[in-house]
DNA sequence: TAATAACACGAACGGTCGTGCTATTATCAA
DNA sequence: TTGATAATAGCACGACCGTTCGTGTTATTA
């Protein structure tokens, strides 16, 4: 019975932090800011760690702020897995995708390709790419956290599929290609690269990655330059 | 000095025990037993829940055994992790690698390919495969574990270019084709099969992959049937 | 049959986990 | 300047972590 009354309370008490922050978020610039601030660190402790080893006491040790004060930003550790999945979100989109949406067809899948190697290059997140370690990690933990990554990640491949197909309609691609297992197969080797370049500390992952994809691309094109 | 006799007694302990193990096996048939049922389930929860999310009390409930009658079967919890790992390999080498190996060039080539696929589809182990989850878990805890797991996923990627050396040295396949990338386009096409039936529950993502991974193959080796 | 070694157990340790209450401080409108 | 409110800190909780210890139980050997 207790519990149930706690568990009732601490749903409210979520939605009403929730309702707060949808509402107005205008009148809390400070508290918004530490927010931030604490979810820039905490995508790069996930990405070194994996979300479920992002520790709220070594996250907020990191940030020399108190625990407490720390999770009161949040109602919970999901919420603060959640809020730290959707910040590395952002920087992906901002760093691979929306640059590449400036491009239609083609053009628009050589971009998406390049701009992932370019952040995986570049070590956008000091642990590597953050949503193949999240993936992997929480592809047997039910809840909402995996939800979003599934979503996220369909939204990806997504992304790549449609440019290929607009490509293919464009007649930038052939026609016999399937779209959706090109999308895949580049999205696999994109993956490889990360691995590659995490588990042995092989920066040259990239290089050997770079041109399998455009070997890849360029025989889906039918621009075969008889390399191989 | 009370902690440092502690920490000399502990490793002498530790000695002995190894010892025992490496010298006098077959003397202890009880004891080795309950290590492998151990070992077993140790390694069906571990790929399920990561080689860190691995309990041993968890691991202890589920086989009714007590926390510290399992403790003492290994000195500490990386070297269970170790044996774990160890454990997952002898699986893996028994299910994929050894019975390719009745061939050679392009016939082990296809084999290891194959083999792999049915390792991944008849599910061998119920969180998928052990390796992709533990090598990015594990890319950024230095230590025994990730030095094994290096080890491990350098063997593999090595017998994947080994035989497609081997078959290219044959003339099975053609001559310009660069023979490491061709297998490392081969393990990241696996990896991202599994990768996509366990993020998605989409179990034909090995279909997918098994025509992508033949599609390479035959252009590896020239056998182009004009299908795309 | 007595002695010994292998094996498993329960209890407990210090530590850290996520989380909840309460008190304090900072901010800003009135 | 004050008073309401947002933001943070302090402290404690129960649970579980890896690990240790002393002690039984069982099997082997002398």
């Amino acid at each position: 019975m207790k519990t149930i009354q706690q568990r009732a309370k601490d749903t409210v008490r979520r939605r009403q932090r929730t309702d707060r922050v949808l509402k107005a978020p205008l009148r809390r610039p400070r508290g918004l800011k530490t927010r931030r601030t604490i979810l820039r660190k905490a995508v790069n402790l996930a990405s070194l760690e994996g979300l479920e080893g992002l520790t709220i006491g070594k996250l907020a040790s990191a940030l020399r702020i108190s625990k407490s004060g720390l999770f009161a930003h949040f109602g919970s550790k999901e919420d603060l897995q959640c809020a730290v999945v959707d910040t590395a979100r952002d920087i992906f989109v901002e760093k691979v995708v929306r640059p590449a949406f400036e491009f239609h067809g083609l053009k628009r899948l050589r971009a998406l390709c390049e701009n992932w190697l370019l952040y995986g290059e570049e070590k956008v997140f000091p642990g590597g790419c953050f949503f193949s370690a999240a993936s992997l990690e929480f592809d047997d933990r039910p809840g909402r956290v995996r939800d979003q990554i599934v979503e996220l990640m369909k939204k990806w491949l997504g992304n790549l599929e449609h440019a290929a197909r607009d490509a293919q309609l464009a007649g930038e691609i052939k026609r016999e290609v399937d779209v959706r297992q090109l999308a895949f197969e580049i999205h696999a080797l994109a993956m490889g690269a990360n691995w590659s370049s995490r588990l042995f500390r092989d920066q040259g992952a990239f290089r050997l990655v770079r041109g399998a994809i455009l070997q890849r691309v360029d025989q889906a094109t039918g621009s075969v330059q008889s390399r191989e």
